[in-house]
DNA sequence: AGGATTTGACCATT
DNA sequence: AATGGTCAAATCCT
């Protein structure tokens, strides 16, 4: 795994290691669950799948495509761990030192709207650099999540397939040959928060045509329960 | 043709 | 030996 060089994981005790796995948000991981398969606001990159013991489906590795050309070490596994409703786990580990601004720009469906592309690109711009705390989306940027999230649950139509059929991927694919259409949940993901996501999440799935993003915003300012922004 | 995905093999850990 | 994580050749996709 890739801690295998982490100094702790050689020298700690089990239990404390242990405790080291499972307490993500203070270690440099953070799981996420959401209902959807949506894209990060990261360009990642398929790099290998497992069958898990005593998992009903396979889990999907990760890595930062700027992971040779920017020495990024942003990795992130997902699984499907819930049949109905569909439910993933994304955990990630590491964080972006990528600077991948090209998806920034594709926030916004409207290129009409010059003024929340410039937003929405100085969002991102933070986000790469999980410095984004006195950011806040555009207008136009929360319609787009609308229009993204009826994506989403179109593309929840393929998700319901036996074990060998693989939906992380069938996402990761669309996100990369497509224009990057984020959903709210991963906006926020993409900010490298460890609790915005699950509030999030609810916003995304109980609403098909409007989201609260008061709230999410007021999630998004909540940063992480250590008080530490990012890792 | 180039980049991304698939998937069996390999390696490290337990 | 079992399991999880990564590699890399083959394959697919645009």
């Amino acid at each position: 795994m890739h801690f295998s060089s982490n100094f702790f994981f050689y020298f700690i005790p089990i239990t404390l290691k242990l405790n080291f796995i499972t307490c993500r948000k203070s270690s440099h991981s953070r799981t996420d669950d959401s209902t959807a398969l949506t894209d990060d606001g990261h360009a990642w990159r398929k790099y290998g799948q497992k069958v898990i013991l005593n998992a009903k489906y396979p889990r999907n590795y990760f890595r930062c495509t700027h992971k040779y050309d920017q020495q990024c070490q942003a990795i992130k596994q997902v699984q499907r761990i819930q049949e109905e409703p569909p439910l993933y786990r994304t955990t990630y580990y590491g964080h972006h030192t990528c600077k991948n601004l090209l998806k920034a720009s594709q926030f916004v469906l409207d290129p009409s709207d010059h003024h929340d592309i410039i937003d929405s690109s100085i969002l991102i711009s933070f986000n790469s650099n999980g410095d984004h705390a006195s950011n806040k989306p555009s207008n136009s940027l929360l319609t787009s999540f609308q229009t993204v999230k009826q994506e989403c649950c179109h593309k929840e139509d393929d998700m319901n397939m036996p074990i060998s059929y693989d939906p992380t991927t069938q996402y990761n694919n669309q996100a990369s040959s497509s224009d990057y259409l984020l959903s709210p949940d991963d906006y926020m993901s993409a900010f490298d928060h460890g609790d915005v996501i699950s509030g999030v999440n609810s916003s995304c799935t109980t609403s098909s045509h409007s989201l609260d993003m008061d709230g999410i915003m007021m999630e998004s300012a909540d940063f992480d329960d250590d008080g530490v922004f990012g890792f």
